[in-house]
RNA sequence: GCGCUUGUAGCUCAGCUGGAUAGAGCAUCGGCCUUCUAAGCCGAGGGUCGCAGGUUCGAGUCCUGCCAAGCGUGCCA
């Protein structure tokens, strides 16, 4: 309906220019909207006040002469100059029925576009560290993150979601550092935990089954460990060089092959749980590719050489840097330390060289907002590859600041304080979870009221929506009990008897669900999708309370039962791709 | 200090990429269940869109400068 009406007017802008109005190589903008006012008709474009300009006519007396050459036809009834220069379409009322028929026709399929054109996206989100279980402030990354790859399938993209695994580095060697030691505990030896370990119960349930399973066969003694360390924090040290100096302790003790087993248990445990976690909330991925694997197959030294011939490396203070400020960053930055180790950034250009390399049409990385600083350097290290930097688009979302009534909540991996995702779902439910962290736009900062969230109250809007489905699965239960059949085309020969201000409002709802689905997907906003399933919902519900469905008529009461059969179809396609279930009853 | 993000009703947030009289939910107040589920509906009050300029037919939306909050500014990840 909107592309037809586009191109009509994209037809007079042909007319106007035989006409000599406008220049011949004059390409029209054609911004054509939806009205906010029934009375300014159903689409309106602005269209002769943009044009007015060029045209050297004021804008009212450019909209006659684009209404007179626009091609009569039979969708529009009525075209109205208003305002200072907006011209209105209204739609011919018999056309609005055809919707109910499309939907019922299209079924799952109503609302999904081609606009993608089968191109490939790749979209990475999460990627959290896997030192420990899933906060809630990764569940807003993984329910962001999977909505927008949801949306961008449905709009014809060839989606493939990926979550990149931290298996190297410091923060790793914290971790398996941190099970050997709880693992001491379990055998027996009496030795002080690091001020910088990661302290969470989970670490010590990892080393009880590493003892369960291994006995005492990466037993040492307290004595060994401890032996000429640097104090720890609280004993006036510092409290990093204790830790490094734990880490190289316990690799020495253990040897390579024996640190190698305790190191791969943490992780293959947490990650496994990562992997439960995220499957129970709806969220499944293609690829789980492991930033170890890039140095196993020499794609960071890979990486760096091609930096190097592009000439983008230098030695300064024993360390190797890449000469991001030269493109656009604001300072320099170090790829290899000083000690020969690479650095985490110098693993993440070679991962985003990994993903240009696998031909990806658009890379959609999803953040938290505290990373966005590191945005330059990474589009930086893009270009430096000779890759086109605008295939990467990098989307933040805040982190959610968390309340329990009024008191806030810190959260902090390491001291073992924080409220797991796994909590959250089992207090207030995968579907409420879902519907409230995807209601808003994700760089919006946003409270989080645990105390709100988890009072499985009518607060949550998600069974606002739930119970517009259920009441429309109720009424055809009614229906059946009533002894009545329902004639589906009995209901599609009366449509027109739909003139009530709701009917007419939700005919309009409706057909509005594929632009506001695409425009969702294209804008990385499922928020908006929201909106309009609480758009819908909220017509439902005023219909539902105005107007009794199964009336005695059979042709009235049949025209009703497809009109609402097409809102159920709706909402059970909206929600389902956001992954959150619809009751029948409730 | 510099950079990024945010600032809209008492609270939490939308506002369709610059359009017509700025909208929801919660909270407050007043109505609606002998009729398909009241987790619902109808109505009322509530606004200097952080502040000040600018751009133009038109600005919550764009540009500049302030103010405030969050984050970033590691040879951590």
């Amino acid at each position: 309906m909107k592309q037809k009406l586009e191109s009509l007017l994209q037809q007079a802008v042909t007319v106007l220019k035989t006409q000599g109005i406008l220049e011949n190589d004059f390409i029209a903008q054609i911004n054509l909207e939806r009205t906010r006012d029934a009375q300014h008709g159903d689409f309106a474009t602005n269209l002769a006040m943009l044009l007015a300009k060029p045209a050297k006519l004021n804008p009212r007396q450019l909209a006659e002469k684009i209404v007179a050459a626009l091609p009569a036809d039979g969708l529009v009834t009525k075209v109205d100059i208003a305002g200072p220069g907006f011209i209105n379409f209204f739609i011919n009322p018999d056309s609005q029925f055809q919707v109910v028929q499309q939907v019922l026709d299209a079924g799952s399929e109503f609302g999904l576009s081609n606009i993608g054109a089968g191109k490939r996206v790749q979209v990475e989100f999460v990627s959290a560290n896997p030192t420990g279980p899933l906060h809630v402030g990764h569940g807003r990354g993984a329910a962001y993150g999977s909505a927008v790859a949801d949306l961008l399938a449905a709009a014809g993209f060839q989606v493939e979601r990926e979550y990149y695994v931290n298996d190297a580095g410091r923060q790793m060697d914290i971790l398996a550092t941190s099970v050997w030691l709880r693992y001491l505990e379990a055998c027996g030896e009496v030795l002080p935990f690091p001020s910088n370990g990661y302290r969470g119960e989970y670490v010590r349930d990892i080393s009880a089954n590493l003892y369960k399973k291994a006995g005492e066969h990466y037993r040492r003694t307290s004595e060994q460990v401890m032996a000429d360390l640097p104090a720890d924090e609280p004993q006036g040290g510092d409290k990093e060089k204790h830790i490094d100096a734990l880490i190289e302790r316990a690799k020495s003790l253990l040897g390579v092959s024996q640190y190698g087993e305790v190191f791969q248990a943490g992780l293959d445990e947490i990650l496994d749980d990562i992997k439960d976690d995220l499957a129970e909330f709806g969220v499944s991925y293609q690829e789980w590719f492991s930033e170890r694997s890039l140095m196993d197959d020499h794609s960071i030294d890979q990486a760096l050489q091609r930096l190097d011939t592009a000439g983008f490396l230098y030695i300064k203070d024993g360390a190797t840097w890449f000469a991001s400020s030269r493109l656009g960053d604001e300072k320099d930055r170090v790829v290899v330390r000083d000690n020969g180790q690479t650095t985490y950034f110098a693993s993440d250009i070679a991962y985003h060289m990994n993903k240009l390399d696998r031909g990806f049409d658009q890379i959609v990385n999803i953040w938290g907002a505290d990373h966005h600083g590191y945005i330059p350097r990474v589009k930086a290290a893009m270009q430096a590859l000779g890759a086109d930097e605008s295939k990467l688009k990098v989307l933040l979302v805040q982190f959610a600041i968390l309340y329990r009534g009024e008191e806030k909540v810190q959260m902090s991996t390491r001291s073992g304080e924080f409220v797991t995702l796994r909590q959250l779902r089992n207090e207030v439910g995968k579907d409420a979870c879902r519907f409230f962290y995807v209601m808003r736009k994700s760089e919006q900062h946003m409270d989080f009221d645990l105390k709100l969230a988890t009072s499985r109250s009518n607060e949550n809007p998600v069974y606002y929506v739930q119970y517009a489905h259920a009441r429309v699965c109720s009424v055809l239960r009614q229906l059946d009990e009533k002894g009545r059949q329902r004639n589906p085309q009995l209901g599609m020969d009366n449509l027109n008897l739909l003139i009530e201000e709701q009917e007419t409002a939700l005919l309009t709802t409706l057909s509005k669900y594929p632009e506001a689905l695409e425009r969702a997907a294209v804008n990385y906003e499922p928020h908006q999708l929201i909106q309009y399933l609480r758009e819908l919902a909220n017509q439902f519900h005023s219909y539902y309370n105005a107007h009794q469905f199964l009336v005695d008529d059979d042709k009235l009461c049949n025209a009703r039962i497809n009109l609402i059969c097409a809102i159920k179809q709706v909402l059970v396609n909206a929600l389902t791709l956001l992954k959150i279930n619809t009751p029948e009853a409730m």
